[in-house]
DNA sequence: GTGATTGCAAACCTTTTGCACGCCA
DNA sequence: TGGCGTGCAAAAGGTTTGCAATCAC
């Protein structure tokens, strides 16, 4: 990612904070930068280990709950899983998900026909929607070996 | 549920157990009769707490483990979470989901836009799926207190 | 200054593993 | 009878909680 691309990412992440009322840390500028160039997904631990080698003395601690609160003021999604440790997404956007059942590996993809999902008048009605999203399960590329 | 029903579906246990060379035990029936019983997407420990009333010898392992064992052989759904212990479903048809945020019920609900999902030939090429499941995020009836 | 945040430690909960005994096929 | 399944116990892994010291505002 672009440094200048990054100061943008930056600068939003501090507005957010102010938003929310929430102290503008290292630790939670470290957090975020290492989201920022995070491989997908991934976890509590895995955003530890990362981070660590910017920031060497974070905790554990910290970390897990700088995650959590970035989770609530909307500046990362907690992903659906089947079980294990939670996982982190920093992109909020509009996109869905596949997951293999061999490997975990949960893959990001976007498609026009999920987009602007309808949802039935039925559910509508009763329940506040906050987000859509299509999740599929099945074998990724890797662990087909190729085969369909 | 009425007994015939449940007779039924026994009969179709039984022989889903013995395709896949699981013995029929006392602890797996009591297991399978109370998911068929079950309020939606129990965990192991809500399984368990069900299970002990008609058979109070049993152990928190074995439900455990009887679930997973169940969930292999496709007789019950692992299904999506934010965190926390794993839930199951015994309903394994084409349904789809909304996870209240606030009091962590999941909804089923079933709605015919969202059968036969097309998968992008992007996806399909690569990937063999599984499963098609459209999660929601939002807030029940109860949490919003009637106020939409 | 002061209240939020951090780091550390302990507790808690869920899941996993190993093993001896018992039971289904 | 043989081997799978069960129950018990221990361990592992992840998350949550409490608290004193520290830091951003």
């Amino acid at each position: 990612m672009h440094s200048s691309v990054i100061d943008r990412h930056l600068q939003s992440f501090v507005e957010s904070c102010r938003r929310h009322g929430l102290k503008i840390t290292p630790q939670r500028v470290a957090v975020y930068r290492a989201l920022l160039e995070s491989d997908q997904h991934p976890t509590a631990d895995a955003m530890f280990q990362t981070v660590k080698l910017t920031y060497p003395h974070i905790s554990f601690d910290t970390v897990n709950r700088t995650l959590l609160t970035f989770a609530e003021i909307g500046l990362v999604d907690v992903v659906e899983v089947f079980g294990g440790p939670k996982r982190f997404d920093p992109d909020t956007g509009d996109h869905h998900h596949l997951h293999c059942v061999a490997c975990g590996r949960i893959i990001d993809f976007i498609h026009e026909g999920y987009n602007g999902l309808d949802v039935p008048d039925a559910i509508a009605s009763k329940f506040k929607v906050i987000s859509k999203r299509v999740v599929l399960k099945g074998l990724c590329d890797k662990c087909t070996g190729g085969r369909p």
